[in-house]
DNA sequence: AGCACGCCGACT
DNA sequence: GTCGGCGTGCTC
C-alpha cells in the first residue's frame, strides 16, 4: 500500500511512502503522517491519496513513520480546494497546504546533539570549534538543538563539525520530533455521579468545614448544567481554602481532573437581542436573494452604504442556522472592526468565531479544531484563510465587501483572489454565495450583466436617511484665481467650519498610495498617460524617466506640459501629514485625528483612533482609504476629499475603478438622522465623466463608462491576466531569461503576450526582475493555459541554462 | 525550504 | 589546515 502525501514545502509534486502494514487499516486520506524527507529531516504531510500502483522502478521508496490521527484533519473538498487553488493560482501546492493549514498543527523534527558520556575525551586531537562546541554540550546534560548550538556559540555551519564528532563517537545525534501544538489545560472539580448524598455525607463525617463546602458546591452543581467547574472557579465561589477542598477530594466525595481548556474565550458573549426586522425593501432583497440561491448561482448583492445589508446577512445567517447549517462570513481585513463583530456577537453569541490575522496559531489550532468537533462554530466571520477551515456542513458563504482589494493575496504564494475561491468553495460545497457590496468590482457586475452571476440592488438607505449633496471644487480654476490659500478650498473650509459649530465631525480623505510618485502639470493638472495602456505614467527619478507599469514601455520625461506649454511639471507627493498641519493651523481649536499607515501601527491603534473619533473626542479625522470602509459614524456631516485626481492619475487600468469605489465608499460616511451630508471633492479635472456619476450615484452609468474603456484595450474583465515574474540576482540573466521564456511562449498566444517588461520596481532584495504579461481572452481554457505555461517552464529547465530559473506567477493580478 | 557537497578565497 | 561563503542539486 502506497500514499501520496502532500509536504509543507514549496514543492508542486507529491511525494509516494510506503505504508506499513500497521498503519494500513487505520490510514485515510485526510490524515496527517509524520515522514522522513531528504537526508534526515522529518515533516507533517497530510495524505492525498491511497493506492497499491508500485511506483515506478528507479526511486527507493520510504515509510511513513508515524500515522498522527485516526480521523482525518482535512476533509476532500477542502483537498480539492487546495488542488484548485494551486492550479488556477499556478501556486505550488505546498505553498498552499501552508497557507491554509494552520503551522500550530504541523510537527517537525529538529536535529539535536548530546555529548556521549563514560568515553574518555580525547581533547588534544580537537579543532577548536570541535572543542567549542563539546565544551558547551558538557555543561548541559540534556540534548541541545543545533540552531541553540549556534546561537550559542554564535558560529555558523554546526552541523559539519558536528558530524564529525559524532564519527569520533564523542556526540549523537537524533531527531526530535516535536508537537508544537500545547493545549491549554486547568484543574476541574467534578462530583461523581454514582454518590448518595448520604454516602457522601457518611464519608466527610465530622469535618465541620468540609460539610459546609461540600454543600456550597453541590448547590453551585444544582444551579447549572455544567458537569464540571475549575478548581479555581470553586475556590472563588466559595472562600474556600485549598486544604478542605482536598480533604473531600481525599475522601472521593469530590473528583478532580485535568481538562483542556480552549483559548478561545467563552461565554464572553451573550445574545442581547433577536434580528430587526427588515424593512420592506430588505425583505424584498431577501427573497430575491433566496430565489438566486435557488437558481443555484452566486448571487451579487449591490446596496447602496448604509441601506442595511448587514442586517438581511443576519437574517440569512439566521435561517441557515436553523436548518442546522454553517455560515462563512468572509470579510476584508480592515473591515473587521469591533463595530460589526459586537453587531453579529449581539445576535449569535458565542456560535460565531472570529478569525483574523492577529490571532495567534494556536488559537488558530484551536479553532480548526473546534471546526472539527461535535460543536463546531455554526458562524466564522473571518478574513482571506478563514476560507480553508474544516467546515462539516457549510450552508452559506458571504463576501463582504467584495470589490476590496485586500482579497487578493500578492505575497508570498499562493497569490490567490479570496472572492474568487469562495465562489469555488460554494461550487464544491454546494453552499450558496453571497458577494455584497455598495460599489460592486468590475469583475463582479460584469459576471451580473452577463448572467453567470443574480443581481439584488438594494437602493434605498435605511431610515431614509438621504444620500448625501457631492459638492464639485474645481481647484484648478480656483487656484487660477488665486482662491486657493491653502490645501483646502474656502468652500470646504466653511462647509467644516458650519459642521463643526453645529456639533458636527469631519472626515478628510488623502491618500498618498504609491512609493514612487507620478508627476503632474502644476497648472492644469495635466499627467502623461501610456499611448498603449491608456494608465498614467510613473516617474522614475534615476532614470528620469516615463514608464508604463502594465506594457513597460517607457518615455523620456517631459519638462513642459504639452497642454499650457511651461516649464511646470512636477512630481507631486503630499500625504496626510501636511493636510493635519494645515488643518491644525485653520481650526486651533479642533481636535484632530489622524488615520493612515503609520499612525496605525500599534496593536490597539486603528481601534483607539476610531473609538476615540466616535465618542467625539476628536472632531475631524484626516486619513487614508483604510477610513472609508464600513464604518458607521452618527454625526459625520461634511466628508472631504482633499485631492481626488491622485485617486485617479495611478498607473494602472484599475485607478477609476478604484477611485469610483473609494470616493462613493467615503461619501457613505456622510449623513446624519435628520440632516443631509456633505462630500467636497476637490479637483482640478471636474469635468471627468466619473464625477458626474458620482454625483448622480449612478453606479450603472459609471460601469457602462468603465467597461467600454476596458473592452476598448482588453482588459478585465473582458480579458484574464496572468503575471509571469522572473528573478535572478543577476540583471543580464533575468533578461536573458525573461526573454527566452517570453520566445518559448509567443508561438503560442502571439499578441496575447506581453513584454517581457522591466517593472517599476525592477529590484527587490539583490534580485533583478522581468515580467511578461498575458492578456488572455474569456473563452480561452484555462487547463490548456496552465497546461502550456507548465510545459513551457519544463522546456525552460530542460535547458542547462535556465534549469534553475527562478519564476512565479501571479494570476489576476491586481 | 533545508541540507549536502564541492569549490574557492581568506585567515590563524 | 580550517573556516565561511556561495552555487548547484535533490528530496518519495
Amino acid at each position: 500500500m502506497f500514499a501520496d502525501v502532500v509536504l509543507p514545502l514549496p514543492l508542486s509534486e507529491t511525494f509516494t511512502y510506503a505504508v506499513p502494514a500497521s498503519m494500513q487499516s487505520a490510514l485515510a486520506i485526510g490524515c496527517r503522517v509524520i515522514v522522513p524527507f531528504g537526508k534526515r529531516k522529518y515533516y507533517t504531510a497530510i495524505v492525498l491519496k491511497i493506492h497499491h500502483d508500485a511506483p515506478q522502478s528507479g526511486v527507493s521508496l520510504k515509510d511513513i513513520h508515524s500515522l498522527i490521527d485516526s480521523v482525518p484533519l482535512v476533509n476532500e473538498n477542502q483537498l480539492k480546494l487546495w488542488e484548485w487553488v494551486s492550479f488556477y493560482y499556478l501556486s505550488p501546492l505546498g505553498d498552499v497546504y501552508k497557507a491554509a493549514f494552520p503551522s500550530k498543527l504541523r510537527m517537525e523534527s529538529e536535529t539535536m546533539v548530546s555529548a556521549l558520556v563514560g568515553h574518555a575525551t580525547d581533547e588534544k586531537g580537537l579543532r577548536p570549534k570541535e572543542k567549542q562546541i563539546i565544551d558547551l554540550l558538557n555543561e548541559h546534560d540534556l540534548p541541545v538543538k543545533i540552531s541553540e548550538i549556534a546561537v550559542r556559540l554564535k558560529i555558523g555551519n554546526v552541523l559539519p563539525t558536528v558530524y564529525s564528532l559524532a564519527e569520533k563517537g564523542l556526540v549523537v545525534i537524533h531527531e526530535s520530533i516535536q508537537s508544537k501544538f500545547a493545549p491549554k489545560t486547568e484543574t476541574h472539580i467534578f462530583l461523581p455521579k454514582k454518590l448518595s448524598p448520604q454516602s457522601a455525607s457518611h464519608a466527610i463525617g465530622k469535618a465541620k468545614k468540609q460539610q459546609l463546602l461540600y454543600e456550597q458546591i453541590t448547590g453551585i452543581f444544582a444551579a447549572s448544567e455544567a458537569d464540571s467547574f475549575s478548581r479555581k472557579e470553586i475556590m472563588a465561589l466559595t472562600g474556600a481554602s485549598a486544604s478542605v477542598l482536598n480533604g473531600l477530594l481525599q475522601k472521593n466525595v469530590l473528583r478532580q481532573a485535568t481538562v483542556e481548556i480552549g483559548r478561545l474565550g467563552d461565554g464572553a458573549a451573550r445574545v442581547t437581542r433577536a434580528p430587526h426586522t427588515l424593512n420592506e425593501y430588505q425583505q424584498q432583497a431577501f427573497t430575491e436573494i433566496i430565489d438566486c440561491f435557488n437558481d443555484r448561482k452566486p448571487c451579487l448583492l449591490h446596496g447602496v452604504t448604509s441601506s442595511g445589508k448587514t442586517e438581511i446577512y443576519i437574517h440569512l445567517i439566521k435561517r441557515l442556522l436553523e436548518e442546522g447549517k454553517q455560515t462563512l462570513y468572509l470579510v476584508p481585513e480592515i473591515a473587521l472592526t469591533t463595530q460589526l463583530t459586537h453587531r453579529l456577537q449581539a445576535v449569535f453569541g458565542d456560535k460565531l468565531a472570529i478569525y483574523h490575522s492577529k490571532i495567534n496559531d494556536q488559537e488558530r489550532a484551536e479553532i480548526w479544531k473546534k471546526m472539527l468537533s461535535d460543536h463546531p462554530y455554526d458562524i466564522v466571520i473571518g478574513v482571506r484563510s478563514s476560507l480553508f477551515l474544516p467546515f462539516k456542513r457549510l450552508g452559506l458563504i458571504i463576501v463582504d465587501e467584495e470589490h476590496e482589494s485586500s482579497y487578493k493575496q500578492t505575497e508570498p504564494a499562493p497569490r490567490y483572489q479570496a472572492r474568487d475561491t469562495a465562489v469555488m468553495l460554494a461550487h464544491l460545497t454546494k453552499a450558496p454565495i453571497l458577494l455584497g457590496t455598495a460599489t460592486p468590482s468590475m469583475e463582479s457586475y460584469f459576471n451580473a450583466q452577463t448572467g453567470k452571476y443574480g443581481l439584488v440592488t438594494l437602493a434605498n438607505r435605511y431610515e431614509d436617511i438621504s444620500l448625501p449633496e457631492i459638492i464639485l471644487e474645481n481647484t484648478k480654476e480656483l487656484r487660477r484665481k488665486k482662491k486657493m490659500k491653502s490645501l483646502l478650498s474656502p468652500a470646504l473650509i466653511s462647509y467644516m467650519d458650519n459642521a463643526l459649530q453645529e456639533g458636527g465631525q469631519v472626515i478628510l480623505f488623502r491618500n498618498r498610495r504609491g512609493f514612487a510618485p507620478m508627476v503632474e502639470c502644476q497648472l492644469c493638472g495635466w499627467t502623461p498617460k501610456c499611448r498603449r495602456c491608456d494608465v498614467s505614467l510613473t516617474y522614475h527619478k534615476s532614470r528620469n524617466e516615463l514608464v508604463c507599469h502594465y506594457c513597460g514601455t517607457t518615455y523620456k520625461m517631459v519638462t513642459e506640459c504639452p497642454e499650457c506649454h511651461q516649464p511646470s511639471i512636477e512630481p507631486v507627493g503630499m500625504g496626510t501629514e501636511q493636510v493635519e498641519e494645515e488643518v491644525a493651523r485653520l481650526f486651533p481649536e479642533v481636535s484632530i485625528a489622524r488615520m493612515d499607515a503609520d499612525t496605525t501601527r500599534g496593536k490597539n491603534a486603528y481601534e483607539n483612533i476610531l473609538s476615540d473619533f466616535q465618542q467625539k473626542k476628536t472632531r475631524i479625522l484626516i486619513g487614508t482609504q483604510m477610513l472609508s470602509k464600513g464604518l458607521d459614524f452618527d454625526d459625520v456631516s461634511v466628508v472631504g476629499i482633499i485631492s481626488a485626481d491622485s485617486l485617479l492619475n495611478y498607473p494602472d487600468f484599475r485607478s477609476h475603478e478604484r477611485g469610483f469605489q473609494l470616493m462613493m465608499q467615503a461619501s457613505g460616511r456622510a449623513g446624519r438622522k435628520n440632516k443631509r451630508g456633505k462630500v467636497i471633492i476637490q479637483s482640478n479635472d471636474p469635468e471627468q465623466p466619473l464625477y458626474r456619476y458620482l454625483t448622480d450615484n449612478d453606479y450603472e452609468g459609471f460601469f457602462r463608462q468603465q467597461a467600454a474603456e476596458r473592452k476598448l484595450f482588453n482588459y478585465p474583465p473582458y480579458s484574464r491576466l496572468i503575471r509571469i515574474v522572473i528573478k535572478n540576482k543577476d540583471e543580464q540573466k533575468a533578461e536573458v531569461e525573461a526573454r527566452a521564456f517570453a520566445g518559448l511562449l509567443r508561438p503560442s498566444l502571439h499578441e496575447r503576450l506581453l513584454g517581457p517588461s522591466k517593472p517599476a520596481v525592477a529590484k527587490i532584495q539583490l534580485y533583478h526582475i522581468r515580467e511578461i504579461l498575458l492578456k488572455l481572452e474569456i473563452g480561452l481554457s484555462p487547463q490548456k493555459i496552465r497546461k502550456l505555461i507548465k510545459k513551457s517552464e519544463q522546456r525552460m529547465r530542460a535547458n542547462p541554462e535556465f534549469k534553475y530559473m527562478r519564476v512565479y506567477y501571479d494570476v489576476d493580478p491586481l
